[in-house]
DNA sequence: TTGTATAGTATACAAAATGATACTATGGGA
DNA sequence: TCCCATAGTATCATTTTGTATACTATACAA
């Protein structure tokens, strides 16, 4: 993943021209980037409202996260000069294309993480019951 | 990624409940997973059939992609005792639920592939030209 | 007897992604 | 004067992911 700067044209398998799958899980794939989608669906989102939304992600992947889609065209990031700093992130035109599987994704999500769950719980039985 | 095993109850910063779009992702974001649900689509795939379609794979990340995404329950694998041996792979129903989720990436992918391309040779410029 | 094909394992190593922690600048308020 | 908030950097450690290579079993075919 992300390793495509530099052209596809010399992609060893062909693997990156011959599945755009592959291209699409390589912009919004990161670690971060769903739940940043996600929240981007929404509206403008300031650096600090995303770590108050996960609290798990540290400043320095939040920040790469953005960088990289913003250098994907996915993100904006407008900067206002101010003290404190504020920066507000927000979706893209193009970013917008990527609503729909965004949608599809939390859909299937919330559809299936539950049953996964208690599927998981019968095949695997070894964690203690929730 | 992937770090769910042993319930997603406490999950740090929540994320994972408060996210459906990360545990898609954690389903469908490995690095060949897109590729082999892509052509899983298509119907059933031998293991060598896979390292044929995408010479790029090893062997190693070959099985374990596969394995988990059989984990995950989204592929069966179907071993026939015969020798040579023959190791069959499908979707299973579960699986198939994806199907409009990869679709979606696919067409994502063929529409923006290009444009984003010639978007970024414009930005960057500092690469060959195709 | 040697080689072929399949579907893998095992081991070692390299590279990339992620995490933890400390640090920065600056204007305003207590 | 000290502390707050914001939006980050910088540095280092760890974890995850991926690669390379060699190895396995076994029925069949040359």
């Amino acid at each position: 993943m992300r390793n495509r700067k530099g052209g596809f044209g010399d992609c060893p398998g062909g693997d990156k021209q011959a599945c755009p799958v592959e291209f699409t899980l390589d912009v919004i794939g990161g670690k971060w980037k769903g739940i940043l989608l996600y929240h981007l669906m929404e509206g403008t989102k300031r650096f600090n409202e995303f770590r108050r939304i996960s609290p798990g992600i540290t400043q320095r992947m939040l920040t790469l996260q953005l960088r990289e889609l913003e250098e994907d065209g996915v993100v904006h990031r407008e900067v206002y000069h101010q003290v404190p700093p504020k920066v507000e992130y927000s979706l893209t035109e193009f970013g917008k294309t990527l609503i729909p599987i965004i949608k599809l994704m939390k859909e299937w999500g919330e559809e299936y993480r539950t049953k996964q769950l208690s599927a998981e719980s019968c095949l695997e039985a070894t964690d203690k019951k929730l």
